[in-house]
DNA sequence: TTCTTTAGTTATACCAATATAGTATACCCT
DNA sequence: AGGGTATACTATATTGGTATAACTAAAGAA
């Protein structure tokens, strides 16, 4: 069996447990060549430490545990892999662990007593959340505001996110205007709307509600429900926007296949970056979300915490409007 | 602090230890009122089990780990995905550690004493794979073949792939074909050129070396790629076949943007079958691998190669082309 | 010479749980 | 009453490490 402990590395070299262990740890009191040979011993037996043992003594594990209910959506990959990036810079490890309902799972993400957690679970519920605050460790959340000594929260300005791609459409004296939801009760989705919604108001552009449309950031729905929209004959928007990009793909291609042309005939802006959006044929103007960013501070900020040099708060992190094709009007 | 133990709820609840475990692992030999009154003490006090106590003395975690080196790439995310949900269905839990250089990083992972590990790693080197194979835990490659006692390997027959597309050009009379290969080191990307080679060869079609190009599986890649190559003026060739989707793309987009029109002028055919092959304009013929049967096989395999039940084995799941527009030559 | 210091190593308590063996009490049977 | 047997619970060893205190032997100082 792999199962190789400092126990036999200590009786095959001929000294304690606790020279093995001052050997492997690189605490620097032993004579040169035991510590040597203890490493070569604990070579040649192919030893791997039991972090459950380890742990259990040691309080720290230097491991960072991110939370999420999914996997899926464009940009979690790029997301998990800049925090995993950072935390190796820190000296931290990034366990992924995917999380669903039920009290148990928490349980079981907790109990692994990680020095820190980052979590990314919007359907999560205030009992979870709960359980989080209670057993008081480090934690960053990514989709929701809270603040406590030990919580933070990085999240997006969604609400001035929504308001830049209003001005946008102003500026361009764009009067009729259709909306493409998110999932509804998202607080993305809900801030990026009213952002949106509000800054028309002030610009006296009403959104009537048979042009706000269900596209649940996803293609397929969002396909959809401009597809039947077109097919109801109202007069055609001058733009459409997508709560994100997913859902603004689905929209190009009901109105490609419907005939009309973009930007010519309507513009069509997202929110997100996704790659996809350089790939597609008009490329997409979007608005670059912080999501970035977000990976790099939510881990700087736990480490901040783990170590006791700072306090939970709250950062925003508004995004970037970049224009391509799908709204290049030519005067 | 929320660190509560057994010991304090025996405390708080008036009994021993041995009996606070007996209630919260369902131990049917206390008088329920008994049980019931410790459960309560621990929910008061937010009891959450440590996890590094419990494996450390019980050898199952009930937890699958999987290794991998990069979050990123198109099939990561639904692959994880699948293989989440089918561990849970086997009451097995789903740790993702990303694995980078350096002996430190298997050691940790294998350190954790997961149950079993799938390891999603071509860039791992061969001492590392050594390494898994020396602690004899029951393990699942998913990208080389390997196999022993406690090792499966649960892989694509990539050859076979590569000689489907060879065939499906040869039925329609393409001759002159340009080849996009993936990453050069690549198992999938070595297997699938070698079964698409040899297939041609068989049918008297030689595959000259201008024609063969270097992708790596990534978009901008092949595009470059494809651009140098079509500014060289030779004649055009009848078919691109890419080893992978984002190839095909970047291709598609060098073609279209030189003015080619597809698949009028010259067909395009990639492998992978990602969203986005639905989504392009003209939507990509491709090879489907078997990856989302993957994930299913490979949890299946370990969970009984954890149980005892099987030893390891080689799986090899072929693909199935999709054929949509962009090779819907019209006669 | 005797005491102190120091380098190098070891013994042991401890972490939080599980598992096994053991104990006390009540009950049953002849 | 004595012996057997459930029932309900407890004491303790164990797991693989770390950390602290303790020990030993040799060197240095008074």
């Amino acid at each position: 069996m792999g199962k190789v402990t400092i126990k036999d590395i200590a009786r095959e070299a001929g000294v304690s447990i606790s020279t093995v262990s001052n050997a492997l740890n690189g605490v620097n009191v032993l004579k040169p060549e035991t510590r040597e040979h203890i490493l070569e011993v604990a070579d040649r037996l192919h030893y791997i430490p039991n972090l459950n043992g380890r742990n259990l003594k040691s309080k720290a594990t230097k491991a960072i545990g991110l939370f999420v209910t999914s996997l899926k959506g464009p940009y979690f990959a790029t997301l998990a892999d800049i925090m995993v990036w950072e935390c190796m810079k820190y000296g931290y490890e990034l366990n992924i662990f995917v999380f669903w309902e039920g009290k148990s799972a928490i349980t079981n993400i907790l109990g692994k007593r990680v020095d820190g957690c980052v979590v990314l679970a919007a359907d999560i519920d205030e009992k979870g959340v709960q359980q989080i605050q209670d057993f008081e460790v480090p934690t960053v959340f990514l989709d929701r505001e809270l603040k406590s000594d030990k919580i933070s929260s990085v999240i997006f300005d969604s609400y001035k996110d929504g308001e830049t791609v209003a001005e946008f459409l102003i500026e361009r004296n764009i009067k009729r205007i259709c909306f493409i939801q998110g999932i509804l009760n998202n607080y993305d989705a809900i801030e990026r709307f009213r952002g949106f919604r509000e800054r028309l108001a002030k610009a006296d552009i009403p959104l009537d509600p048979e042009y706000v449309l269900e596209g649940a950031f996803e293609r397929e729905k969002a396909y959809n429900a401009v597809k039947a929209f077109l097919e109801k004959g109202l007069p055609l928007p001058e733009a459409f926007f997508a709560a994100n990009d997913l859902s603004a793909i689905g929209c190009m291609d009901a109105l490609l296949e419907a005939g009309y042309q973009i930007p010519k005939d309507t513009v069509v802006v997202g929110v997100d970056d996704i790659d996809f959006c350089e790939w597609y044929n008009p490329k997409l103007t979007t608005v670059k979300t912080g999501y970035e960013k977000q990976g790099v501070v939510a881990i700087k900020k736990l480490v901040k915490m783990i170590s006791g040099e700072e306090k939970g708060d709250i950062t925003k992190l508004h995004g970037r409007l970049i224009e391509r094709q799908s709204t290049a009007i030519t005067e």
